[in-house]
DNA sequence: TGCCTTTGTGTAAAATTTACGCATTTTTTG
DNA sequence: CAAAAAATGCGTAAATTTTACACAAAGGCA
């Protein structure tokens, strides 16, 4: 990472340098609340501030005897975003989506530096012992949110234009709602149907009647039905039904 | 350009190329088509096959007299995609979104590129007597669509992978469409409800009833109404009503 | 045990979507 | 130019979906 804060010595045709960030987002059923995953940075620029997880792309040039450049290597900008998601948060993370990219002139004070932003869905463990990644946190998105909304013009939270990177993941993940079953990647395989609901509530900041979300869910037929000891009813998503549903059904009919 | 092409000497901590490319989407009211712009390529690689316009992000190093950076200025990548278009094809394109970044290991032959690309809707000119821009060409949406889906495995109709990022463009569209108007930044200011409905099916590739088409339209009162000469009517998009529509109203309302 | 909260199951009214009918104007074509 | 065909404006009725709300049973808590 250190490397990069070097100026380009010698390179006459200069390009940007590329990160990758991410939004993680958890929800947490403990307090019913959507949660995001943010790193304390450890090092200037804004050591001590809040962050998303990220950094630069890794190329592997291999140069000859003369310094010439004679093979390089890259990685994706996906793989790079979940390599560096492993090691600064111990997460292997299999839903990860890109949001975007941040080029602003400026935004970067090392150097020129373009970052092409993800967000991750993620289950939080119920029992989380010591978090491997020291200095991660999970914060509540909506306390991240308002915090950044009445911030003083000009100001800003997190480190970076991460503050501008979380609103619109927050605000993606509300419309892909209408696309894709991305709640469900949020939650352990197995779920009460108050529990999903909740989870709606909690990305979409509205509240729904009880019994008219459970009939949508149901009728829509992508939810295959548990019993449990008790009264309750568990529920689990079937994939199949729910890729049928995609094709044939009025995909509105899961816009709430 | 060309500049790229070399490999990056003496630097040590290789950062990839950047460039942008861009889908323009027009919608050609004589044949009611959906089309876009492709550009033939005149060099290396790919000399001769069409492309999506775009190309490298500006970046303007100063170094003093020891060759040291001391000053970087660069343009954001969305200027970036604006200025390629305006170059190559010249449009000066007010409404451009971007799409996502492509990273693959070995998309760019000459060295490791990324790109960020974007999708632009403009009007097509009715008169388009000789195109400024040499080798620009207004291609049927649905033909180039057809061809990618059916070359050999491994084969490609574009340059680079443009055959993946234009049709994620399309899917893109159609999304879209579903959340603004964008339909309407394809049109001359004010059309026909028929017009408006042909752009509909030609991005959505689905038939609508003529009636219900319309209702559903002007009950959702985005619309401004000017008779014409004739019996037809013509309408004009209210941009206020539709933000009004866009808090209050139900935005699936839209979707068809 | 008694009270409160949560969960499961409905039902009726309102709103929306869908599927067409028909007369009139405009365009096409022999 | 006139007849046929296509396009346009204005409807209505049935089917479906959404919304609002009632009530009984099970579980948690003092």
């Amino acid at each position: 990472m250190e490397n990069h804060e070097k100026p380009n010595f010698g390179y006459i045709y200069p390009r940007p340098a590329v990160t990758t960030d991410c939004v993680i987002f958890g929800f947490d059923m403990t307090d019913e609340l959507l949660k995001v995953l943010l790193i304390e940075r450890g090092i200037e620029p804004f050591k001590g501030r809040y962050a998303l997880p990220g950094g630069f792309i890794k190329i592997e040039a291999k140069t000859n005897q003369y310094g010439l450049v004679v093979e390089e290597k890259n990685e994706s900008l996906l793989e790079c975003a979940k390599r560096e998601l492993k090691e600064e948060t111990g997460f292997d993370v299999q839903n990860i989506y890109e949001l975007g990219t941040w080029s602003t002139p400026g935004r970067d004070p090392r150097c020129i530096t373009i970052t092409d932003a993800y967000y991750a869905l993620v289950t939080i463990q119920p029992v989380r012992g010591g978090d491997d990644a020291a200095d991660a946190k999970w914060v509540p998105l909506y306390q991240v949110l308002n915090t950044i909304k009445n911030l003083p013009d000009g100001m800003r939270f997190l480190a970076f234009d991460h503050d501008e990177i979380i609103t619109a993941a927050h605000i993606r993940l509300q419309q892909q709602l209408c696309f894709e079953p991305l709640a469900f990647k949020l939650l352990p395989k197995r779920f009460s149907m108050t529990t999903l609901q909740k989870l709606y509530e909690a990305i979409l900041e509205k509240n729904f009647d009880r019994r008219n979300f459970a009939r949508k869910m149901l009728d829509s037929g992508i939810l295959d039905v548990f019993p449990t000891e008790s009264r309750n009813i568990n529920y689990q998503l079937n994939l199949e039904k729910y890729e049928e549903f995609k094709r044939t059904g009025r995909l509105s009919n899961l816009i709430f």
